[in-house]
Formats: structure tokens, C-alpha cells, sequence
RNA sequence: UGGCCCAUGGUGUAAUUGGCAACACACCGGUUUUUGGUACCGACAUUCAAGGUUCGAGUCCUUGUGGGCCAACCA
């Protein structure tokens, strides 16, 4: 077993110096910081299978942190929902923590920084505020407020703490440079007045801190050693070590934030305010509507954690913008339910076929294996007898050779059973095709070793017994989005490109009786259609099954050319 | 009148850190096949441009060009 050499990532990369450069192993910690306003998506992913790998990779812990910062906005089943994704993923977290835990010790720095004279309360508006701010190229001025006197700032402060003031009404701000070319260096907001109740803390806060604030000091409490970020959390990095600077005692572990690019999917938008919005104005029912790019978006639609775990790992991490191929996720949920998905036969768009020299009355259990790609999956049998159904695109009264499927006067097999030939159709007075008329050569049953049965034929068939068939109700999901990149148009809103087509109901399809059984969640590979999965909207009464992802489909490629 | 980041095939990432541009997906062509699936084989780039340093540059330097981020009491 040869170990085939992985090349670093430029995180990797950077840990491996620092590994070099002294610090010990064993002060590796990483974290996973998720606000809980809105659901997890597959570009999240990619930050969970980085953070927790790294975890593993170093056998370091990795903490689940909610930055939950922001009452206005957060929600506890936004905490349950990324719990529970991140779970279905199959990682493991060290610790659940909130930066709501540190609000105390938060206040408690703050006061410090105020007596340091590096923090100072002003009474402006918001707007007077990002008046004073500047431009990217021109600096901003400072506010009257900044140099009130410490005690005036401490007795401020404290009366915004016990809620003597109206939301708006006072911000504490860091006193750092309002010329600074780093917009976020102007004297950035530390706290904020905010009078709603908290999903942990309750009433007990008037004032929240901001993002900045409260990222880089909970790194550093919990010891993180490497802060992994977005891209367009770059420039944020100098106030982070500039809080920092505030705080660190020098004797202990000091965070560092790295930043990487996110990944983006093509055909479909990776915000959660675009995505929110998809679910707010009712385009996709729900966060974990299955043509949506959440987690449980792809787990309802049949992904694997496997597979999207898999995705994150051959998409990679860097620092440039992308869009990646949809075809490369769905290539790696191909490849994960190739090899583990059982086969069954499923019609979707039925035909009747007649086998008018089949006896009638008489049935016939057929062995079916389970799995070519799997030796313990082991075979099943299958109920064959004299009407079935197949597709309506596997007959024509007449085509070319290309088309190995059934003709008239032409031979096909049945997958699993036996080699039938059309005789004749029948019609109704649109002309359209009602029944199928074939005959079958009793010999050639698949498996039975005969002469007749090892006939090469081109076309082979799905079917199934009409009299045994279940009927399905079966979603057919398409990409969301008719554009790759939707968001990337400045000039247009990106819900102009959704596809109007993304989701077709099929309501009398026909499944082999073994589907029955299936479970909610149980993933199957309808044989010549496509991966399908159990949904969670499925009953015995009612069985729904949503299409996963369709096979490659070599025979529409040659029908498109001609 | 700014600051910072990025630039390798259609897409996403590599290149032992200055030494034969590699892998995967997609696309195209073919072989095998009781799934037009899978598997297998083949085709597909002079690394944004121009200069420079060097025996040697995707990698270093300079200047351009193109793209992204930064002016929420959001994260």
C-alpha cells in the first residue's frame, strides 16, 4: 500500500511553519463558528470538512462556536438545525460554545479599554456616525465625542448597560484612526444598544457587542490557535490583532485568522440572505427543500455525508474567486451510491406491453441482483407475468439502428428476464400507443444458461409486472437556476434566472413491489434512470421518491446531434 | 483620489518552493457490458501581458491588464 503523496494546502502550509517555527503540536485548536440565522449550506461544508479536518489531521480539538452576537436575527432552531448537520456529517466537536458566554468578560475589557482611553461612547446618530466614516479613498473625521473623559465614558457606558438609554441612542466605539486606509480601523463600533431578548442570555444584556469585537477575544479565550475565515474577512484582520494587542496577556496562546476563498457552486446562489429569501417568497419549500444547496437541502435529496465530504476534499481551499462545476458534486454522489446504492426497476413514463404467448394467470419470480458493483449485495427476486410496463421512450414503431431499444419486429431483452419481440401495437383515436404486442422466446431466461439465454442482444429493458407494480409519486428535481453564476450579474436581480422547470411531479410511476418496504432516506439506483432516494414526505400509502441525481445518459448526447 | 487580495485548460485544484506543467470533473472519440450505467483506453494548456534576473521562471523583480473585497449600530 503505497500512501500517495498529498500535496499542503496553503492553510497546511502555513500551520506546518508555524509547527517548524516552535509551537506545540498539542496548542492546536481550531473552531468552527457559525452564526445561527439561517440553515448551513454546501459552502459551509467546505469551512466544516477544513476545520474538523484539520482537527483530525493534528488530532487537535475543534470547538463549535455560535456567533451569536446579534438578537435581532438569531434563532434557536437555526442552533438545533447546524447541530444536527453538521452531525449527519459525521464530525465531531470538542466543545458547544456560544459568544454569548464570554459577554462578561467581553464588558469586563471593554471597561478596561475605556480606562485605557481606548474606547470612548458617542451619542451620534448612525448616520452622522457613517457620515464621519469617509470613503475608501478619502479619510474620515473624528467624531466630537472622542475625547470625553474616561469617567464620562465609564458612567455612559455603564447607563447604556443598565438600559437608561433607547436603542440607537449610544454606541461605545474603539479609538483607534479615523485616516486609517483600512475602513475598518475608523473607529469601529464595540457595542451596541440593542433591547431584544436573546435566544441564551435572555434579558439580561441592553448592549451587544460586534463581530469584530467578539471574534478574535473568544479565539482567544477558548485558545484557538488558527482562526480560519473568508476572503472578505481580510481586512478585518488588522482590528483583530488590534484588539488583540488590548488584551493578550504575552503569556499564553495568541489566535492568528487565515482567510480562504469560499466555494461557490455554479447554477445556484451560496448567500444565506439569497437564500433565505428563496424561502421566504416561497421559490423552494422550505430550508431543506432538496433544490436548495443547504446540507439538509442535499440530504433530503439523497447526497451522502460521504459524498459531500469527498467534494470538499477534490474541490480543495485557496484564495481565488471560483465557481465550481455542480457536475463535480454530483459526480461525487454518482460515485458514492455507484457502489452502495442497491438496483431496482422503477417505470416512471409507463406503456402497457402485452406478452401474448405468456400463459395467462401465471407469474413468475425472477432473481434480480442487487448490486453488479457490490458481491455481498446479493440478489432479490422480482415478479414477472404476462402485461407489464416499460417506457414510453424504450419503443418505436420504427428507428434507425442507433436505437438498441424495441422496434417492431425487433428483438430486446428484459433486464433479468427474457428476450421479447414486437408483433404489433394498438391505438387509441389520437393515434397514440396504448399497448404493446410482443412475444417472448420461453429459452431465454436471464441466468437460466441456456443457448437462447446468452444470445447477444443489443437493447435491454426495465420493467415491471403490472400486476405487481406499487405506484410512486416521483419529484424530478433540476438545477434551480437557469444561469451558472446568478448573483454575478450586477445589472439583474438573481431571481430572474430561476428555472421555472426545477421540479417535475410525477404521480404514476410504477415501482417493483420490493420498494415497499423502503424506509425514508433509503437510496436506490432506479436501473437506466438514476439515483433516487426515499422522501421524508413518503408513507406506505403514498410513496414519494425524489430523484437524486439521473445517470449519464450517453443515448440522449447522440439524439441531440442528429 | 486610497488600501488589501487574486490571476495555471471549459471548471476546480497541483507542481518536491527556481528544474520535464500533474490530478479530478466536464467535453470529445473509442473498448467492454444482460443498466446507452459502471469500468477501461485515448484526445484536450507554450501558466493574463510585456519587460527583467538566471544555465534554467508558473514560481523571483518591475510595469501593465483583468477580477474580487473594504464606507451595516450584520456576521
Amino acid at each position: 500500500m503505497s500512501e500517495e503523496k498529498k500535496s499542503l494546502n496553503f492553510l497546511e502550509q502555513i500551520i506546518e511553519e508555524d509547527l517548524a517555527n516552535g509551537l506545540s503540536r498539542d496548542k492546536l485548536r481550531f473552531r468552527f463558528p457559525p452564526e445561527p440565522n439561517g440553515y448551513l449550506h454546501i459552502g459551509h461544508a467546505a469551512s466544516i470538512c477544513l476545520n474538523f479536518g484539520l482537527g483530525l489531521k493534528y488530532n487537535a480539538p475543534v470547538n463549535l462556536r455560535f456567533d451569536d452576537t446579534n438578537p435581532a436575527k438569531e434563532e434557536q432552531e437555526y442552533v438545533d438545525a447546524i447541530k444536527k448537520d453538521i452531525q449527519w456529517l459525521g464530525f465531531k466537536w470538542a466543545n458547544e460554545l456560544y459568544s454569548s458566554d464570554y459577554f462578561q468578560q467581553l464588558y469586563d475589557w471593554a471597561i478596561q479599554l475605556i480606562k485605557k482611553g481606548l474606547a470612548y461612547v458617542d451619542d451620534q446618530s448612525s448616520s452622522e456616525i457613517a457620515a464621519q466614516k469617509g470613503t475608501p479613498t478619502e479619510a474620515g473625521t473624528n467624531s466630537p465625542n472622542r475625547d470625553r473623559s474616561i469617567e464620562e465614558n465609564l458612567e455612559l457606558f455603564e447607563k447604556m448597560k443598565n438600559g437608561e438609554f433607547p436603542e440607537g441612542s449610544h454606541v461605545l466605539r474603539a479609538k483607534i484612526d479615523m485616516a486609517s486606509p483600512n475602513m475598518h480601523m475608523r473607529d469601529p463600533i464595540l457595542y451596541r444598544i440593542l433591547n431584544k431578548e436573546h435566544h441564551r442570555t435572555g434579558n439580561t444584556w441592553n448592549i451587544y457587542p460586534m463581530y469584530d469585537w467578539t471574534h478574535g477575544e473568544s479565539d482567544y479565550i477558548e485558545q484557538i490557535s488558527h482562526s480560519i475565515c473568508t476572503l472578505e474577512f481580510k481586512s478585518h484582520r488588522e482590528l483583530y490583532d488590534w484588539y488583540l494587542d488590548q488584551v493578550y496577556s504575552g503569556k499564553d496562546l495568541r489566535p492568528k485568522q487565515r482567510e480562504f476563498a469560499r466555494r461557490n457552486l455554479s447554477y445556484t446562489v451560496m448567500s444565506k440572505r439569497k437564500l433565505l429569501q428563496l424561502v421566504e417568497e416561497g421559490y423552494v419549500n422550505g430550508w431543506d427543500d432538496p433544490r436548495m444547496p443547504t446540507i439538509s437541502g442535499l440530504r433530503r435529496r439523497g447526497y451522502t455525508p460521504k459524498s459531500i465530504i469527498k467534494f470538499s476534499e477534490v474541490a480543495g481551499i485557496s484564495k481565488r474567486d471560483n465557481v465550481t462545476d455542480v457536475a463535480l458534486l454530483e459526480f461525487c454522489i454518482k460515485d458514492d451510491l455507484n457502489k452502495t446504492a442497491p438496483r431496482v426497476m422503477a417505470v416512471l413514463n409507463p406503456v402497457k406491453l402485452v406478452i401474448t404467448n405468456f400463459p395467462e394467470g401465471k407469474e413468475e419470480w425472477l432473481e434480480a441482483e442487487n448490486n453488479p458493483e457490490d458481491e455481498n449485495a446479493g440478489s432479490r427476486k422480482v415478479p414477472f407475468s404476462r402485461e407489464i410496463y416499460i417506457e414510453k421512450e424504450d419503443f418505436r414503431e420504427e428507428a434507425n439502428k442507433k436505437f438498441f431499444r424495441l422496434k417492431l419486429g425487433k428483438e430486446v431483452r428484459l433486464k433479468n428476464a427474457y428476450i421479447i419481440k414486437a408483433e404489433s401495437v394498438i391505438k387509441d383515436e389520437n393515434g397514440e400507443i396504448t399497448e404493446i404486442h410482443c412475444t417472448y422466446d420461453p429459452l431465454s431466461r436471464s441466468g437460466s444458461g441456456t443457448e437462447e439465454s446468452k444470445r447477444k442482444i443489443k437493447g435491454t429493458l426495465h420493467w415491471v409486472s403490472i400486476a405487481h407494480a406499487v405506484k410512486a409519486e416521483v419529484r424530478l428535481y433540476d438545477r434551480l437556476f437557469s444561469d451558472e453564476a446568478p448573483d454575478n450579474h450586477k445589472d439583474k436581480d438573481f431571481k430572474e434566472f430561476i428555472n421555472p422547470n426545477s421540479l417535475e411531479i410525477i404521480d404514476n410511476a410504477y415501482v417493483e413491489p420490493s420498494l415497499k418496504e423502503a424506509n425514508i432516506g433509503d437510496k436506490f439506483q432506479f436501473q437506466r434512470l438514476g439515483y433516487f432516494c426515499v422522501d421524508t414526505d413518503s408513507s406506505t400509502e403514498n410513496l414519494v421518491f425524489n430523484r437524486t441525481v439521473p445517470l449519464r445518459d450517453s443515448w440522449a448526447k447522440i439524439e441531440k446531434k442528429n
